[in-house]
DNA sequence: AACTCGGGGCA
DNA sequence: TGCCCAGAGTT
């Protein structure tokens, strides 16, 4: 495991966050409208959403109406919109107008799962976290650090398990940019891998079998 | 466990 | 054009 942390670290040697953000707040919003969608759209939208939108006070200034139109260029934009009216209601009434630092409290904000809880805490807090997305999910499993039928927290635990403590948040980035950029779903770079020769899922794409479609 | 939200990216 | 996606909530 740790050799294939050197090796992508090697290929991405600036993996981190990419959200845009300046403070635990936006990067709670960020996170929790990157959902379903990319990095760079999400950006596109809050450079926009955090000159205008500054405090949970602001976002509960406006109509809902006009949130969704601020976020209109995002997926789910109009889950997204509420959740946010209501998470930011939430930290005026329970949290004293911040974001908790604490896991468990942040599970409990509307739109905030343990993916995007991992993201808040690690990235935020300096909390060692491993936020396991799609990315993470399909990468651990084509290199074998987890099994096909493994639920998210099955991954989760099994790579915090791989991995020590301090280099969880690290281990997080690195995946996340393997999947995003090179090992990704559709079109995995398999024929330019450092990694193949460690890793059964690349083998078998190599020499695919002769009823498989194969792409070319 | 399956369904829903939804514009963007990509083939 | 059609398919899939840096998730989370509801049933």
């Amino acid at each position: 495991m740790t050799h294939v942390l050197d090796v992508i670290g090697g290929m991405f040697p600036d993996a981190h966050c990419e959200l845009h953000h300046s403070n635990p707040f936006e990067l709670t919003i960020a996170v929790l409208l990157s959902a379903q969608c990319t990095d760079e759209t999400v950006n596109k939208v809050t450079l926009h959403l955090f000159q205008k939108y500054r405090t949970p006070a602001d976002y509960l200034a406006v109509p809902l109406d006009e949130l969704e139109n601020d976020i209109k260029r995002i997926g789910l934009y109009r889950n997204k919109a509420l959740f946010i009216q209501k998470l930011c209601r939430m930290l005026i009434d329970d949290y004293g107008g911040d974001v908790p630092r604490e896991h468990a409290e942040l599970t409990k904000l509307p739109g905030v799962g343990r993916k995007t809880a991992n993201v808040v805490v690690s990235n935020a807090f300096g909390v060692p976290a491993i936020a396991v997305d799609t990315h993470v999910e399909r990468v651990s499993k084509r290199l074998g650090f987890a099994k096909p039928d493994d639920s998210v927290l099955e991954v989760e635990h099994k790579l915090m398990k791989l991995v020590p403590r301090e280099l969880w948040t690290e281990t997080h980035h690195r995946l996340i940019f393997f999947g995003r950029y090179h090992c990704k779903a559709q079109n995995p770079q398999c024929p330019v891998c450092p990694l193949l020769d460690i890793c059964k899922e690349g083998k078998k794409r190599m020499k695919p079998a002769p009823n498989r479609k194969a792409k070319s």
